[in-house]
DNA sequence: CTTGACAAACCGTCCAGACGGTATCTTTAT
DNA sequence: ATAAAGATACCGTCTGGACGGTTTGTCAAG
């Protein structure tokens, strides 16, 4: 124990483990878990070396949005390239991430954090710009008024499993996605 | 400053007070700044006083929870009243409330706070309830999947009000609602 | 004179971050 | 090839402040 000092040193590999833990902790407990000390105890490592890696906490929780849009951007590549229409092709890549994040294994693990993150101003604003990012990118095939309705009824579902505050069984889900991604057509 | 003491005693008042004044710290400041501290003092109170109306601090969150219920309850009743065809009608009524909440004075007070409220798992709970509870009043008229797509949809929209991610026209805007309401009737 | 509505001082805990150190890794000079 | 010279990756302790909550006291109204 006393001498985590002399393990091999791996610092991308700690650097991972305190984004999983803080992840894991703000899932099981809340964000108001996702403490230095809690943090970096639960990674195995003393709270200087959470502060090596991350020189506040700020930039903790600036690397979990980092890793959650990483995440959220490859799974809408992903969807996109799988989809030969170009006409809200976008919008329809958006819907499945969306409605399926709840089923991903790790998906659930960043849900809690996700509206944590977007109570902190900071990250807010940071959300705003990815939103802007891609509105503009995807202007061309993905700005018509449907297109933006499907995607705002994807956040209202992505929040429902969010809070659990519906519950939705398979069925009517799958539903929704079909008569949503229709819309992202006409 | 000292004789605060003196003033006219006016329970229901300071009661009120706090509220506000606890709901507008978290619209300027973020959830964070919501501390008993800073409540008190904003309020004209000392920190005492506070915790004579409100016992502890989940106290004074569900208080502000009870208050913002109420009022988007009302609201929702007054489209209601307005509203004589059956079907659909308390997801109309929804989607008016919900996508004027931005424009409303008090409202814009609220929405910042209420993302917060739903991290809390207590409050989280209590909406969830909220939900379930209309759910199964309106169950005759509002169940169908696509009075469900449209609140969800809503909630998106209202989401991105409180985000301010997306800027929305006051013109897309009402077409949205538009074609929303739309959906609730067929 | 009792009760409700506050005030003011205080307490224990928690927490972000600073700091000074130590061990391991990498580069460079020889 | 190797040893010196940093650079990087940590550890352990400390501190100052914030925060939720308690306690005790004070005033006013009924």
């Amino acid at each position: 124990m006393s001498n985590a000092y002399h393990r091999k040193k791996q610092p991308e590999r700690v650097r991972q483990q305190l984004l999983e833990v803080a992840a894991r902790l703000s899932l099981e407990q809340g964000i108001g878990a996702v403490t230095l000390d809690a943090v970096s105890q639960a990674a195995g490592v003393s709270k200087g070396g959470l502060l090596h890696h991350f020189p506040n906490k700020l930039a903790l929780l600036d690397g979990l949005f980092d890793e959650l849009v990483a995440r959220f951007d490859r799974a809408i590549e992903e969807a996109m390239a799988g989809d030969n229409v170009e006409r809200g092709r976008f919008t329809r890549a958006y819907l499945t991430v969306c409605l399926a994040l709840e089923a991903k294994a790790d998906g659930k693990g960043w849900q809690v954090l996700t509206i944590a993150l977007l109570a902190e101003p900071h990250l807010k604003a940071r959300w705003r710009e990815w939103v802007a990012q891609r509105a503009a990118e995807f202007a061309e095939t993905d700005s018509s008024a449907n297109c933006l309705l499907a995607r705002f009824a994807a956040d209202g579902i992505w929040l429902a499993d969010l809070l659990e505050s519906h519950e939705l069984d398979a069925q009517t889900r799958s539903f929704l996605l079909q008569k949503l991604k229709a819309l992202s057509l006409q």
